[in-house]
DNA sequence: TCTGGGGTCCTAGGACCC
DNA sequence: TCTGGGGTCCTAGGACCC
């Protein structure tokens, strides 16, 4: 199994249309605005430079690094290069892919030399794309997965069952895909903090802990152990959905309905381009200065717009506190799952 | 310092039914 | 009078990932 990822994807792309970047700091996020309410999305190694990375305030990332290039996130753009990389993935000789994200996707292939082909694969991509990216080989998703950090930038690296005690033993349970600073907080507080001592933590502790399914899952990460098996059947999605941070908190109604009503449209178009119905809503709501609250509601089967907007709006006026200024409004639909696409499912970060 | 947007899955508790 | 056991559905919240 390989593992591939672009390096500073993001990033790299605006520098592929603006070759002047090269070599600056350069911050994507948001508008381009750093004194809007936005976050960095993608840092480039110049801009890291200055502890710079993503998830922070745009704000704070133009304090940091005030001769950065600070630019608007184009999705459209990402995708195209997204998808280009993605066709040449999948061109390669016996690869089976399994896309995870805008930069991210399993390679799933047959080979006496993974280190040769993972070789390849980088020079296919940078040549087409001109791209850079690291490959992660493992023996299983996850080792092959946590490979690849250890061979950025543009390198490659290989974790398997041989090497994974001398590799990730001694390092902390948070470098773990899937073990976040929450968990690795709550596994701490039982002196649990290696990954070596997750690998060897009691079952019924673990279980206790985090429930019957979270708990045996976490242990088998300690071990690097997982799903074997590029799964490159097509992604159905569960639902969508759309959220916005307003500048100015809403406080009044008009404005709170029509924000509601522009959002159900958007969610609406996503759900209609699938052809499938709507058979849920959740309401997300973010009260002034940053409290989240969430109301969901099963709903009869439909694909008639003008009954989920009435729907939107009734759960709104149900639950929405009457008063309060708002920062965020979001909605999400579900939509009702194929019958051969709802089997059982191990707890995924994809890739299971 | 002030915290985006789009996703997924799990857990827990209550309602309801047999 | 003092209160079973199991199953399913629904809602709210939490955690994680890119």
């Amino acid at each position: 199994m390989l593992h591939v990822d672009l390096d500073q994807f993001i990033a790299a792309v605006e520098v592929l249309r603006r070759p002047e970047l090269a070599g600056r700091p350069v911050i994507v996020g948001g508008r381009g605005d750093p004194t809007e309410r936005a976050v960095v999305s993608t840092a480039s190694y110049e801009a890291r430079e200055f502890g710079v990375g993503s998830g922070m305030p745009l704000r704070i990332a133009a304090r940091k690094a005030p001769d950065a290039v600070i630019l608007p996130v184009d999705a459209a753009e990402y995708t195209a290069a997204s998808e280009q990389v993605m066709a040449t993935l999948r061109a390669l000789p016996g690869a089976t892919v399994q896309v995870l994200g805008w930069d991210e996707a399993f390679v799933g292939v047959v080979t006496d030399d993974p280190e040769a082909y993972a070789g390849d694969l980088q020079r296919a991509v940078l040549e087409r794309t001109r791209l850079h990216c690291s490959v992660g080989i493992g023996d299983t998703l996850v080792r092959a997965k946590i490979a690849t950090g250890f061979g950025k930038p543009a390198g490659i690296f290989r974790l398997t069952g041989e090497n994974w005690d001398e590799v990730m033993g001694y390092r902390p349970t948070i470098e773990l895909w899937g073990v976040g600073s929450k968990i690795a907080r709550r596994l701490a507080a039982h002196g649990i903090t290696t990954v070596s001592s997750l690998a060897d933590a009691d079952p019924a502790v673990l279980a206790a802990e985090f429930g019957p399914r979270m708990g045996p899952w976490y242990r088998q990460l300690g071990r690097g152990e997982g799903a074997r098996v590029v799964d490159d059947t097509p992604w159905i999605a569960r639902g969508h959905s759309r959220e916005t941070t307003f500048q100015q908190d809403l406080e009044d109604p008009a404005n709170i309905e029509s924000a509601l009503r522009e959002l159900a449209e958007r969610v609406l178009d996503d759900v209609a381009a699938e052809g499938r119905p709507v058979i849920g809503l959740t309401l997300k709501v973010r009260y002034a200065p940053f409290f989240t609250k969430t109301y969901q509601r099963r709903i009869p089967e439909t694909s008639d717009r003008a009954d989920v907007v009435g729907r939107v709006m009734g759960l709104a006026a149900d639950r929405i506190e009457a008063g309060r200024a708002i920062r965020l409004l979001g909605l999400r639909a579900e939509m009702p799952m194929p019958d051969d696409a709802r089997e059982g499912h191990t707890p995924t970060r994809s890739g299971w």
